[in-house]
DNA sequence: AAACAGCGCAACCGCAGAAGG
DNA sequence: ACCTTCTGCGGTTGCGCTGTT
């Protein structure tokens, strides 16, 4: 089967995802969804391949997405599943809401291989298993280690996961912007902190953005602002995401450099 | 305090199947 | 029936973080 590469296009991004990236990623499928993922991406003004934001919307930004340890519930459950299904990781994350197939399967490989089949890994000794186990149960009471970033540690808990995105986004660049709360409803987020933080902004993303040389392949982000503006009916619930963004877009370069 | 090693997780890659023309 | 495109899935990798020496 010939099938072109899916990035093949040179000058989309790749690597981790900005919170602006993220921002205009969910508005766009708040106002939108993701009928076409190949297109998503240009219509959303994003120099991403389609492939990369559904991994990212299915992997992190959609609402459901349950973060935080897994309880021994799941754990098990999981256990119990793959030694049914085996690797069908998707089938999996079906019986567990708000887990992702990517998550179960960096669980498997991290944790649950080990406790599994521990002859399966690499570390020789017992010691290790059983600091494993300690320092998960550890984790479990404490909340440590996976959800001991900055980030997740602001959120509550990875169970009484508020509504929309925590964007609790792991980029170590980010992660004193912990504090991103909007949700489905109100899709309201915090300005001020997308303000304060925007010295972050990938320039180079943007310059590309903005410059002479991209306007004839993304020319839609400024129409799409303004139809975003105007043809929408819970134009008030983004109105303000929408002016800031207008606002970005058309003075993007006078902002200062850092 | 610095260097090193291992771990955890987000993201990428390539393949396969589904859907549409 | 065939071809092309798109989507979803599973395997793998890269890199930051944390713990250890």
């Amino acid at each position: 089967m010939v099938r072109a590469p899916c990035c093949e296009k040179m000058g989309l991004k790749k690597g981790p995802w900005t919170h602006q990236e993220d921002r205009i990623l969910i508005d766009y499928i708040n106002l939108h969804g993701h009928p076409n993922w190949r297109a998503l991406p240009k219509l959303a003004g994003l120099l991403r391949c389609g492939k990369s934001c559904r991994l990212r919307w299915t992997n992190y930004l959609r609402p459901d997405i349950k973060r935080g340890n897994f309880s021994r519930e799941e754990e098990e459950t999981i256990i119990q599943l793959h030694t049914a299904m085996g690797n069908r990781w998707s089938a999996i994350a079906a019986r567990l809401p708000g887990r992702t197939d990517n998550e179960i399967k960096n669980v498997w490989h991290t944790h649950l291989k080990k406790r599994v089949n521990p002859n399966h890994t690499t570390e020789p000794t017992s010691n290790f298993e059983e600091k494993q186990e300690e320092s998960k149960e550890e984790d479990e009471q404490t909340g440590a280690r996976s959800s001991s970033s900055p980030l997740e540690t602001n959120s509550t808990s990875s169970t009484d996961q508020t509504s929309y995105n925590q964007i609790d986004s792991p980029q170590p660049s980010c992660t004193e912007i912990s504090s991103v709360t909007t949700s489905t409803n109100d899709n309201v987020y915090n300005e001020e902190m997308i303000l304060e933080n925007f010295p972050e902004m990938d320039d180079e993303f943007w310059s590309e953005v903005f410059s002479g040389g991209n306007s004839d392949e993304f020319p839609l982000v400024h129409e799409n602002i303004g139809q975003l503006q105007s043809g929408c009916g819970q134009e008030s619930i983004l109105h303000d995401d929408m002016d800031f963004w207008f606002n970005v877009f058309t003075r993007g370069e006078e902002l200062p450099q850092i």
